[in-house]
RNA sequence: GCGACUAUAGUUUAGUGGUAAAACCCAGGUUUGUGGAUCCUGAGUCAAGAGUUCGAUUCUCUUUAGCCGCCCCA
């Protein structure tokens, strides 16, 4: 019989304890972040009908860039690409019933049929933070980029290693309708443009550009136009409140996000790092998510705001900082028996058993190994203290805990 | 989907057109009831396939995989 590679399928990663422990901090932290902030956690199956992706997304994503297939009952399934969308359904399917706003927070794996490369794998998971209410939508939109802030402190990062970039579809849609005087597909092309600008040449840039239109690429900010500065005022007031609280956010016109659902805010966290520079977190205000559902009949509107961060961006920024912590096995004593003798592991099972009763995790080992070998094994598996138990131990009912 | 680079032991890496190495790790044995061990032994068709050659792990081509970049990035 022909022998098995141990390979991962492609694009996947294995989890050993150590990396497991990584995960659980990056996650815990996430959590506990979030929870502070009164939000509350949901989940959902990995499988979705396909439609609900085709109903947002176009066509091209859902056929090349997921993991489609036909169930045995002639469904079309995928494997969720990201979240949002489930979100939505849920959110649509209880919609009379739920109390807004609602401050919900997931951390899904999620399937991407993409080539790996750094900083992205076909499966990861990605903390989902997000907030759907029905009014004063500035305040959450605040609120949304503490919460980020505070994520990104509470890893003990310092706020010399990430910038907050903010910037605002509705001031996007006021420039290009009063100072470039865009149709839709216009600003489309020019917003894409706008996406590649750090990538091309000056040159490249200029000549795309001026295919476009032949208006100046001016600052946003120093616009003398009426709607364009109202909206940049909204955007102003957010940097304001976040200055309160020590929380530098920066204006970027460039910023615009790839997808076409968001209508307000939107914003990227950038790793100063060079080495990981791509955007960590991204998010923003959208609205009508939930109107391709059956159950939204009415004209009630329900924006939300929120952002996706993956695990392997957050890996990626914490490695670079070394802000990841040392492994710590969650064996409290390993309990090592350097004897045959029936009754001496009898003693050494009571031990355990009493110890673990005292809340303890401990783990026997029924070896019969060397006394210097317990100690080795403790040190390698990160286990802090050992107890020896032999003989001597079993004839003075004396034990001695020694911490390694 | 496109492009660059890489592939030697479980791991990290030397090395070579003429029978392939080290360290660590692992397994078994050995010595020592108190500190991070000692000593011995074992484990590899140099990613796969084809070509050039008297001879290829080494050179060439193809494939596969990894990694990085582009595209895309919900």
């Amino acid at each position: 019989m022909k022998k098995l590679k141990t390979d991962n399928y492609k694009g996947t990663r294995d989890f050993y304890p150590r990396d497991v422990f990584v995960q659980k901090y990056i996650f815990d932290i996430w959590s506990k972040t979030v929870e502070s902030f009164g939000f509350e956690e949901y989940h959902a199956s990995v499988l979705e009908n396909s439609e609900i992706y085709r109903a947002k997304n176009s066509d091209e994503i859902v056929n090349n860039q997921t993991y489609t297939f036909t169930d045995r009952g002639d469904r079309e399934v995928t494997l969720r690409p990201e979240m949002t969308p489930t979100l939505a359904r849920m959110i649509a399917a209880k919609k009379r019933e739920l109390s807004f706003p609602l401050r919900y927070y997931s951390i899904p794996n999620c399937f991407r049929y993409e080539r790996p490369q750094r900083g992205r794998m076909r499966e990861f998971w990605q903390f989902n933070v997000d907030i759907l209410n029905v009014k004063n939508d500035k305040f959450y939109d605040i609120e949304i980029l503490k919460v980020i802030n505070k994520i990104l402190l509470n890893f003990k990062a310092k706020p010399t290693d990430f910038t907050i970039y903010i910037n605002s579809r509705n001031l996007l849609n006021a420039v290009y309708k009063n100072y470039f005087d865009f149709n839709e597909n216009e600003a489309k092309t020019y917003q894409s443009l706008l996406d590649k600008k750090d990538k091309i040449s000056k040159d490249e840039f200029k000549k795309e550009y001026e295919k476009i239109t032949d208006r100046d690429y001016v600052d946003i900010d120093k616009m003398d136009i009426k709607e364009v500065k109202k909206e940049l005022g909204y955007i102003n007031d957010i940097i304001a409140e976040c200055k309160k609280d020590n929380i530098e956010v920066k204006f970027n016109q460039d910023i615009v996000r790839g997808f076409d659902y968001y209508t307000g805010i939107v914003f990227e966290v950038y790793d100063n790092d060079p080495e990981n520079n791509r955007a960590l977190f991204g998010g923003g205000r959208y609205e009508n998510l939930i109107d391709m559902f059956e159950t939204v009949k009415d004209n009630v509107s329900i924006s939300g705001i929120g952002f996706g961060i993956g695990d392997v961006p957050m890996i990626n920024f914490l490695e670079s900082r070394n802000l990841i912590p040392e492994y710590k096995n969650n064996v409290d004593i390993l309990i090592g028996i350097i004897s045959d003798d029936k009754k001496v592991i009898d003693y050494a099972d009571d031990l355990a058993k009493k110890l673990r009763d005292d809340g303890k995790n401990i783990c026997v080992n029924y070896d019969n190994r060397k006394y210097n070998d317990y100690i080795n094994m403790a040190e390698k598996n990160n286990i802090k203290n050992v107890i020896v138990v032999g003989e001597k131990e079993l004839e003075e009912k004396k034990y001695e805990v020694k911490e390694v």
